[in-house]
DNA sequence: TCAAAAGTGTTTGGTTTACACCCATGA
DNA sequence: TCATGGGTGTAAACCAAACACTTTTGA
């Protein structure tokens, strides 16, 4: 695929943090460029006659091999000098590349999305302008180009203000999972342990998940139940977030 | 003050749901088309060394006056033919136009922002394209033009899951308030009635109020007690959103 | 057979809800 | 003097937090 500039909105690009959960940890997703071997959050640019939605997703199918991705736009980067906050992207820009590098030399105002995937379904495919597509575990990511990290922290800053009102579980994690699972899940993104009994007390009564019949297997210890969520009750029950207040 | 269009990006546009409480009632700042006195969002554009924000900050001190005004960026409006959407819009990229009228008709992908401020204080001023700027209250608002109707939904909703994480009382109410004024404006963003003595209850007990000696005079019954915010103890507890959770 | 994980239930304390009485003020 | 709005208090219902015992499983 060659990388063709006259087709895009100059000024406008977008960014993507994609999520995935996986042996208890959240992960992100990653690209490493050519050039530099920095790693950077996957992107890309907007057709002339394509909403910025579309181009996330068009974007998320090349990196990941799924249509439907959730996403969410979660906040705007403007600062007229973040390309060249980094070093990385001041060599990607270099006048001395070829012409789709210096493509890269404009101004970008740079829309933040966040999507949420189910991590076994993904095949991390890299770009015209990496050479490597891989999950990294939110603690061990390492300095960014431009002000990716600082996309990544307002877009893990959003979901947990969002954990509520979202669909995250059910966008993260597989169709069929075990309580310790969810529970799990909530800690990484709250940033805390919470009491086993109470917090299945607290999402059982919400009526969102169907328990099944089957449990686990293979695992040592006890097998525990399987749940899937009822995607009909949770939608509902995330209209009014998914607990009281006023 | 004329338009130049060279300073500017192309392609992106702000526009801004400026809220303002008055007299029980969430209005919002509108101004009326010239051309087809259709009414519109004050909205701008940005200039080539210019963050999102700069842009919109300076647009507002044009429209009210006021510096340093709370804004939160909401949003972004993509759909490629937006600017279609509404007969207004079509008029006013009419190619018999002149030249600053012309610009209109390239593709925008406006970033919506929400501001509050406290509604005496604003000196609603129109702009360039516009002869009057005026407040409506929210459930008043006429067809506006290009998807602006929508714009102020989706700031309207932004601001209602936001109440408990931003400062919206402390910048919508006049310095000094009483607890009625309070509770109206929750009840107003929230729709529905509270019961005053529980609302104060709870309320005093996120310590975020100073209670002064002073009461409001004037008005007709008992004389209320003003209040003020405690900006300390309010920033302090926003950070925690103004309730529990897990 | 034991350590670790998972299923289930109870007690306690705090918060929220619902509701009542008194006071101040202008009409 | 009365209607209206505002200040303050309390009992009951509910929910959340803390905590213990039993079961299952592979090593």
């Amino acid at each position: 695929m060659y990388f063709e500039t006259k087709e895009f909105l100059k000024h406008i690009s977008i960014d993507s943090v994609v999520f995935g959960f996986h042996e208890n940890q959240l992960k992100v997703l990653l690209l490493r460029m050519k050039k530099t071997n920095e790693w950077a959050l996957p992107g890309g640019f907007v057709k002339k006659q394509e909403t910025l939605e579309k181009a996330a997703s068009r974007v998320l199918k090349e990196r990941t091999g799924l249509n439907d991705i959730f996403l969410k736009q979660f906040s705007v980067f403007s600062d007229p000098n973040r390309s060249r906050k980094n070093p990385a992207a001041k060599e990607l820009s270099d006048p001395g590349s070829n012409s789709s590098f210096a493509w890269f030399s404009n101004r970008f105002i740079s829309v933040g999305y966040y999507a949420l995937v189910n991590f076994s379904q993904v095949e991390p495919t890299p770009d015209f302008f990496s050479d490597r597509c891989e999950w990294q575990s939110i603690d061990e990511i390492d300095r960014l180009i431009i002000d990716h990290n600082q996309i990544i922290n307002k877009a893990l800053e959003t979901l947990r203000l969002q954990l509520n009102y979202q669909p995250i579980g059910y966008n993260l994690l597989p169709p069929k999972f075990t309580m310790p699972q969810l529970q799990k899940l909530y800690e990484t993104l709250l940033g805390k342990t919470l009491d086993r009994r109470n917090f299945q007390r607290k999402i059982l009564s919400y009526k969102i998940l169907n328990k099944l019949d089957e449990r686990k297997t293979g695992g040592a210890h006890k097998a525990p139940y399987l749940y899937e969520f009822n995607l009909e009750n949770y939608q509902k029950a995330l209209q009014n977030g998914l607990y009281g207040g006023w």
